[in-house]
DNA sequence: ACGTTTTGACCAGAA
DNA sequence: ATTCTGGTCAAAACG
């Protein structure tokens, strides 16, 4: 009897607008009188406390202020992973989240952007801090700063992790994104559905392979056995494969062999095998396998393999669940030739805008991870900027000049809930996207969609 | 012999 | 009501 009770319903996937680029800097210049996003708090500080350091971009920023222990001292306690509400310095702008409103959709943008990749083995207090799930665990109790942590945590994890992934080979790269976005899975609380964009070169031809890993200091890290079949450190079996219409490769389905495990993930690959996304559905209910369990004791062993090799064969395992608030890891920032964060400026700000989600699921122009590596450079078709748990419902639509993609409208469909959102396509990229969302809703995210809502997507662009 | 993969068919929900 | 689409089943093939 075919179990037609398990399926799984994606969130709607509307189509939806590019942005022009230009309009993406009201994520960082924020708007006189509303209220900031956190990403533009976190601009706003580094700008202030960092302006004469030399320090121009953002992952620059980012990077001096996490690895520098002196530049951490500036930094609001709160600022790395204090999750108590705190007030803020004012001297650096922190102050400004006065007109933050826990109930809005700040959380996911936070949660959605694909600037922001969490190695998952790098910082298990991170990864399972209130904060950083607070879009999944508790969707409006996150404060200002907790924002503001997560995003710079974040956005330091993702240096690192992208670095990392810059210098390796694509087999190394295939564990990480599927490890990485499973870990995602495991550290959260509820169902999930989770992508990994990417593109990863992962070769059919092997099974098992070595791989060495280059640290950016140099030194030769030991080959580590990388199991691409499971490397997320879970077993699967493949259950179909089918052509779907929103992504132009086939699409596999993979279910958890263990037993009454509901884990499930949907696996996109482009013709030479490197995998395209990967959508993470449902909570293993069972600890990793024994097997994998010692591959991650024998990296343990090795002082030699951060945590962002370790991030790379996705092989915390429970880690991040038994150490639930220490601060993100801060050791693992690095700036690279072949990583940076991706700066776009433009004078184009939108008055009505209040908060504004870049790439809530694809990447974006302006602050997606920009990896210019051996394995760049395909981006995501779909579009599932709902994937905010919301029920939306499109009112309008608007051509904008200088962008052939058209603007579209959506208001938030729940009673009384006022919510705006409004959904541009990058006009030199048709899959990136942006949300600007308006208001605040009045209510929570829709029970029957809590477990849908799509937590990570990380774009190697 | 057994577990996994392949693949066409079926089904349910959305449009 | 019909069509389209994505997810799943399950028999056959494969290793």
């Amino acid at each position: 009897m075919k179990d037609r009770a398990s399926k799984v319903s994606a969130p709607p996937r509307p189509t939806i607008t590019l942005p022009p680029r230009s309009s993406i800097d009201t994520l960082f210049t924020g708007v006189v009188g509303l209220s900031p996003g956190p990403l533009t708090l976190v601009s706003n500080f580094f700008s202030e406390n960092y302006a004469d350091s030399g320090c121009r971009s953002f992952s620059q920023l980012l990077a001096a202020a996490i690895a520098s222990p002196v530049a951490a001292t500036k930094m609001p306690s709160s600022f790395l992973a204090d999750n108590s509400p705190k007030e803020v310095n004012s001297e650096s702008g922190w102050d400004r989240n006065l007109g933050f409103k826990q109930n809005r959709p700040v959380n996911l943008v936070l949660a959605h952007s694909p600037m922001f990749m969490i190695p998952p083995v790098s910082s298990p207090g991170f990864l399972s801090s209130p904060a950083f799930f607070s879009p999944l665990q508790s969707p409006f109790g996150m404060t200002h700063q907790q924002a503001l942590a997560q995003v710079t945590a974040q956005a330091a994890l993702s240096q690192s992790y992208m670095h990392v992934q810059a210098e390796n080979q694509p087999s190394s790269l295939a564990a990480s994104a599927e490890s990485l976005s499973h870990h995602q899975s495991r550290a959260s609380k509820t169902t999930i559905q989770q992508k990994v964009h990417s593109v990863i070169s992962e070769p059919k031809s092997s099974i098992m392979e070595s791989s060495e890993v280059s640290q950016s200091d140099g030194k030769s890290l030991p080959p580590v056995a990388v199991d691409k079949s499971a490397n997320d450190g879970y077993n699967w079996r493949k259950y179909g494969q089918k052509q779907v219409k929103a992504s132009e490769y086939p699409r596999s389905y993979y279910k958890c062999t263990h037993l009454n495990c509901p884990a499930k993930k949907k696996v996109e690959r482009n013709l030479d095998g490197q995998i395209i996304e990967i959508i993470y559905n449902g909570h293993h209910n069972h600890e990793l396998p024994h097997s994998n369990k010692l591959a991650k004791d024998t990296i343990d062993m090795n002082p030699s393999l951060d945590s962002r090799v370790r991030t790379e064969l996705g092989l915390q395992g429970e880690t991040e669940m038994n150490r639930p608030n220490e601060p993100a890891s801060s050791d693992c920032v690095e700036t690279s030739d072949e990583t940076r964060l991706d700066e776009d400026n433009n004078d184009e700000p939108n008055p009505k805008k209040r908060n504004t989600e870049v790439g809530t699921s694809a990447p974006t122009s302006s602050h997606r991870m920009v990896t210019k590596s051996r394995n760049v450079v395909k981006t995501k078709s779909e579009v599932d900027h709902l994937d905010d748990g919301y029920k939306w419902r499109k009112y309008g639509q608007k051509m904008v000049k200088g962008n052939p993609h058209p603007r579209s409208y959506y208001k938030c469909t729940s009673a009384g809930c006022n919510v705006r959102k409004h959904v541009e396509r990058d006009s030199t990229d048709p899959k990136a996207v942006v949300t600007t969302y308006e208001g605040e809703h009045n209510h929570d995210i829709p029970a029957a969609r809590k477990g849908l809502v799509t937590t990570q997507q990380i774009v190697m662009h």
